[in-house]
RNA sequence: GCGCCACUAGCUCAACUGGUAGAGCAUCUGACUCUUAAUCAGACGGUUUGGGGUUCGAGUCCCCGGUGGCGUACCA
């Protein structure tokens, strides 16, 4: 053979080993590997902000945090620890740590472990601020090792399915989620500024309803029951309304049994709002605010960057009437034309379409394949059709339109809002013109909710609702393509 | 769903038309008291995603499975 034992199995099992052997080690000189924390007093950020200061002071500093690289050149070594505001040099000397502390940190340490450090700020020779160690604790032992250190860890299933490693190791994915933070942060305070409540309404429901998706279905073994996961807030909100809450809002996660893609993620996370006394052009205004707002904070202007140009947020933006927009789109006015024109006219144009849908679900087609995408700058799609929009009010003056607007930009949809049906019968009808679309085999047609009508019939003010997905809000404010990289743990397979 | 493509060491990648699987980083041993992708010398590490087939011979060609990427369809 001539293997020697210490050499079998692969290069995963002989790392593994080593750390194991070090921690074998360590214990044996009395230190514990896993100790219970550690009397930080500063970041590495407060360090570089401070860096003046403290040097001249010579202010000992105590920093914690994960050892990223580790350059030992016989009595003096350098590392780099990375806390969670950013990186900072460790100088670690021979002469000035003794003997039994830097051999540890020579022969036990790696990139990967965890350390505390305590010691006075100065700046090398060549430039960099860091910190000349005086004494130094090891906080937690890693058995698994860094990705490699130039490269990194680049395989994107990889960074996904092992977020943690992802996050430790690439700092634009840190930064990312610290941005959508700061969105949710935003929206929460712009809405908390206004008045709002934010409210939670439950994810489990023996009816699901409030959005067009088919749903998941799970199971409640204390009552046995059949129940679903949520496609949509809003029939909860709306019971809110006509309880007098008068202005709520939700962000919580949805669920959709359907497709996953660069854009779609089975849980996602959607803000929901409804205002009583507002129509949809209040709600427009207000979208309007909130977008800029957001732009604003993230850019310092209203112009978010996109590709090689950028997208102006500044108010008011166009309103685009659905059948105006669809006319121009396809060269002929559609709202005359019966379901087999339009099915031949899907087929001409090479538009897919399912044999179950109506008239109305065949027009949001042609909108969704010809004039979605054209919508670049942030604008308003309005008035669409009354067989698409169950919950929407029918508009003041165009009959068979609902007051209903979309939001769009970079041909995203954003948002989605509108003048929320409060006359009970008039809702009681459409939920049947749902109920007879669901029979003729459209399995996302809504279903006919009893206790959402009682509500409405105990009384619904005037009130204006509106829908955001949050996933593809931060995917646009932050120029991401892939809903994937914009949750910390999307959807994946398991692993084999 | 469908189509195309990919999968080689812990990580990042090589290996011509089929001919003995390599490198860098990481790890281990040694040298080195201002380095930073440290450097230098040496060593270890592989069922080439799993299974089957063709062939004297398969990482490479064929078939089936797994996982992923991209495109496409629907939904936010």
């Amino acid at each position: 053979m001539g293997m020697t034992e210490e050499h079998t199995g692969g290069t995963a099992e002989r790392l593994r080993r080593d750390k194991e052997r070090k921690v074998a080690a360590l214990r044996e000189q009395g230190v514990n590997p896993y100790p219970y924390g550690y009397a930080r007093d500063a970041t590495t950020a407060d360090c570089r902000e401070q860096a003046a200061a403290w040097i001249d002071g010579g202010k000992t500093v105590a920093l914690a945090g994960r050892l990223m690289s580790q350059r030992v050149m016989g009595k003096t070594s350098f590392g780099h620890l990375q806390d969670h505001r950013g990186r900072l040099q460790l100088f670690l000397r021979h002469d000035e740590l003794g003997a039994e502390s830097y051999q540890r940190f020579v022969k036990l340490v790696e990139p990967g472990d965890h350390l505390g450090a305590r010691g006075r700020l100065f700046v090398t020779r060549t430039g960099e601020l860091s910190l000349r160690v005086e004494s130094w604790t090891l906080l937690a032992k890693a058995l698994l090792p860094l990705p490699e250190k130039f490269h990194g860890l680049q395989d994107p299933e990889l960074r996904a399915r092992q977020r943690y490693l992802d996050l430790a190791v690439n700092e634009d994915v840190r930064d990312l989620f610290e941005r959508r933070s700061r969105i949710l942060r935003f929206i929460r305070g712009f809405f908390d500024a206004r008045g709002f409540l934010e409210v939670e309404t439950p994810v489990l429901q023996a009816l699901y309803g409030g959005a067009t998706a088919r749903p998941f279905r799970t199971r409640l073994n204390a009552l046995d029951l059949d129940l679903y996961l949520r496609i949509a807030e809003e029939l909860h909100l709306k019971r809110l309304i006509v309880g007098g809450l008068e202005r709520v809002y939700e962000i919580g996660k949805i669920f959709r049994n359907e497709g996953m893609d660069r854009a779609h993620n089975p849980e996602f996370t959607m803000l929901e709002t409804y205002v009583a006394y507002w129509d949809y052009h209040d709600m427009a205004a207000f979208v309007e605010e909130l977008l800029a707002g957001l732009v604003a904070e993230l850019t310092g202007s209203a112009r978010l960057p996109y590709g090689d140009t950028h997208l102006d947020f500044a108010p008011p933006w166009p309103r685009i009437d659905y059948f105006a927009a669809l006319t121009e789109a396809a060269g002929r006015d559609l709202r005359g034309e019966d379901e087999d024109a339009l099915r031949a006219l899907a087929a001409e144009r090479g538009i897919a379409v399912d044999p179950a849908w109506q008239r109305g679900r065949l027009l949001d087609a042609f909108c969704a394949k010809l004039v979605e995408p054209g919508l670049v700058q942030p604008c308003f799609l309005v008035d669409h059709p009354q067989a698409i929009s169950p919950l929407a009010k029918e508009h003041r003056s165009k009959p068979g339109q609902v007051e209903r607007f979309e939001v769009f930009a970079a041909g995203f949809e954003l948002g989605n809002a509108f003048s929320e049906l409060n006359d009970p019968v008039e809702q009681r009808r459409r939920f049947e013109q749902q109920m007879g679309l669901r029979a003729k085999g459209d399995d996302e047609a809504q279903v006919l909710d009893e206790d959402f009508l009682r509500a409405l019939e105990v009384g619904m003010p005037p009130t204006a609702g509106l829908g955001v997905g949050i996933d593809r809000l931060v995917m646009l404010l932050t120029g991401t393509a892939h809903i994937r990289d914009v949750l910390l743990f999307p959807m994946m397979r398991p692993e084999a």
